[in-house]
DNA sequence: GACACCGTGTTGGATTTACAACAAACAGTT
DNA sequence: AACTGTTTGTTGTAAATCCAACACGGTGTC
């Protein structure tokens, strides 16, 4: 078990991250100042200096953060390798659920896109993880319809995500499945 | 101009206040403990007796602060002597009304009388300023009046606030005001 | 009465943060 | 080019808080 963060130390952090979140909602990671971000965390300049080296620093750190909880919770599940595809897409939809202001404020056109490029790769790991393998598909192939499913998938999450989650997380995954396995055949 | 309060002293009073008055809502002074109160603000317990003696100093320090928020209110008000009565009640019930968490919190029947008196003093003091001396009633008899109408001018507020303020200050003030001079029969 | 557990009040040293100030860089204006 | 205002990155010192520990008292159980 990690050691304990020092109380101050979490507190700091903790309101330094929301308020550049806020600031994120507002404007692009380029016009926030870290002044700004103090002020609005109520925390001196010199203390955020002590914890990060500008803000794209704690931006980073927050999308880091964001990653290896997303990580830890698709790692808590164990599926069956041809159901596990849509099982796992399921639960990414749910983690972005049940994150979804922080996730919609750093995928949203303010920021570049590396938290996006994190997403995408995680997805990979993790919906990707046999699937078109088992298929016994060219691996050429099968790597541009992996890259093609993955992006397709995370970009559909996002409007999701933007339309306020219309539909539940197992309805999307089941889209996503059927679309993946018979194109447009299998949605009439 | 006072100087300005480190902001670490401010956060953990903040913190500590709060955390005091959320623990009010579900029992009484009496059993709550300044362990729970660090744990529910997440500050030291050390840090607690840097600040406060025990956990009835810090509920008497609540207390003051909100009592002296309450005159600075009322004083920032001016008006004619016969008229003043109705809108001094008025305007304690439109303060009552903006701090009415922190008022039912305090007044509810976990804690003791001490900011209900408070507040009777207050009353006291801003809505019998000259009323029944102007009336030429006889002092002693003045007293008991005094006493009847602030007394039961707070006990109708109070279950004002815990109904849930369904009449306007403005419609209670009336109230008050019109039973005060007509009695009953004012109201028929 | 002994024991276990919990909370209190206190202490010393370590850590973190605040504050004020400074020099430099940047951006916009004239 | 000079000027102004703003932000940055840093520094030294002071203040506040954290942490772990201790002795003590109160409460409940056996």
């Amino acid at each position: 078990m990690t050691e304990r963060l020092d109380r101050r130390k979490k507190y700091t952090r903790m309101v330094l991250k929301d308020s550049l979140m806020e600031l994120l909602n507002e404007k692009s990671i380029n016009s926030v100042t870290v002044k700004e971000i103090c002020e609005l965390a109520d925390v001196n300049r010199s203390t955020f200096y002590t914890h990060y080296t500008d803000q794209y620093h704690l931006l980073e750190q927050i999308e880091s953060e964001l990653i290896q909880d997303m990580e830890r919770y698709l790692n808590s599940f164990n599926f069956e390798v041809e159901e596990e595809t849509m099982e796992m897409t399921e639960k990414l939809l749910e983690y972005l659920a049940s994150k979804s202001e922080e996730c919609k404020t750093l995928l949203n056109e303010h920021t570049d896109s590396t938290f996006q490029h994190k997403v995408t790769a995680v997805a990979h790991r993790f919906i990707m993880h046999e699937g078109l393998a088992a298929r016994k598909i060219d691996p050429k192939v099968s790597e541009y319809i992996g890259s093609f499913i993955v992006n397709g998938s995370i970009n559909m999450m996002k409007l999701w995500l933007y339309r306020g989650m219309d539909r539940s997380p197992k309805e999307m995954s089941g889209m996503i499945h059927t679309f993946i396995n018979k194109g447009l055949e299998g949605l009439s």
